[in-house]
DNA sequence: CTTGACTCTGGACCCGGGTCCAGAGTTCAG
DNA sequence: CTGAACTCTGGACCCGGGTCCAGAGTCAAG
């Protein structure tokens, strides 16, 4: 069987069948083609594209930039791909950064915690502004 | 005047009216004084507060994981705010781990991407159509 | 042929994190 | 005092990215 059934796709991409067809709904994915009876047949093309949004959704991309990337493979402009992904590098960057400042502040906080003692010699709480809601 | 009006204190955090209600609604700030009028009035603490928590949030914490955060200020053991935030801090060493690997992922194929030329030559298309590299 | 598993459709619903609205009351500068 | 600007409430709505449902039709093993 060369072909597969929305199940047996979504089984080997490893998402639900709810979600290939709303793929389908949202343009990520062509129309399938169908069989007599309305049920949705897949190739083997059908299958690396699927699999070309997944592993795109996995480094980052949301679904539109995903969109984005298909539609600039088939136009074959391998300089914009390149300026997407690097693009795409940028944000992650960004996003590490941030989460490096947040983790000097908080360890900083934690080493100088003592673990022990009144709560007024914990510059943990000090760090925390203002009384929690009840 | 060193209380602050609703939109006196959105103005200086830089957030909208209505975010500051619906941080109330769902417990990230405690219910807010009023005036006989009903209207809020908010003063250094909350401001403070509400700094931290866009901070946070910043720094891509989520609403329930800012609550956590502030939560640990009402700890009666300095000990579990002390392993509470080092939870914490075990958790963005993750996050940070995670971006990194895909960032390397992207890395690697933007550096092997010459920019130009016809899309068979593309290692980032080749990457997410699924191909060995070669 | 029967039966259980699969698939079809349109639409509702979920979560997070807000954002906007109408209609009524309040505050303040001039 | 007046009018503009502000604030109140409850509820509706938005986006992204799915996820679930009912009721009807289809497929294939035994």
């Amino acid at each position: 069987m060369t072909t597969l059934s929305i199940g047996e796709l979504a089984e080997r991409v490893g998402v639900g069948i709810d979600t290939i067809r709303y793929y389908e709904r949202s343009g990520l994915l062509a129309p399938a083609t169908r069989l007599p009876s309305g049920y949705r047949r897949y190739g083997a093309a059908e299958l690396r594209r699927l699999l070309f949004i997944r592993r795109a959704k996995a480094l980052g991309f949301s679904l539109p930039e995903v969109q984005e990337l298909l539609e600039l493979s088939s136009r074959k402009s391998v300089a914009s791909i390149k300026r997407a992904a690097e693009a795409k590098l940028a944000d992650i960057d960004r996003r590490i950064d941030e989460l490096n400042q947040i983790r000097h502040g908080l360890e900083s906080l934690v080493e100088a915690c003592p673990g022990h003692g009144r709560a007024e010699a914990c510059p943990i709480l000090h760090a925390l502004a203002g009384e929690a809601p009840r």
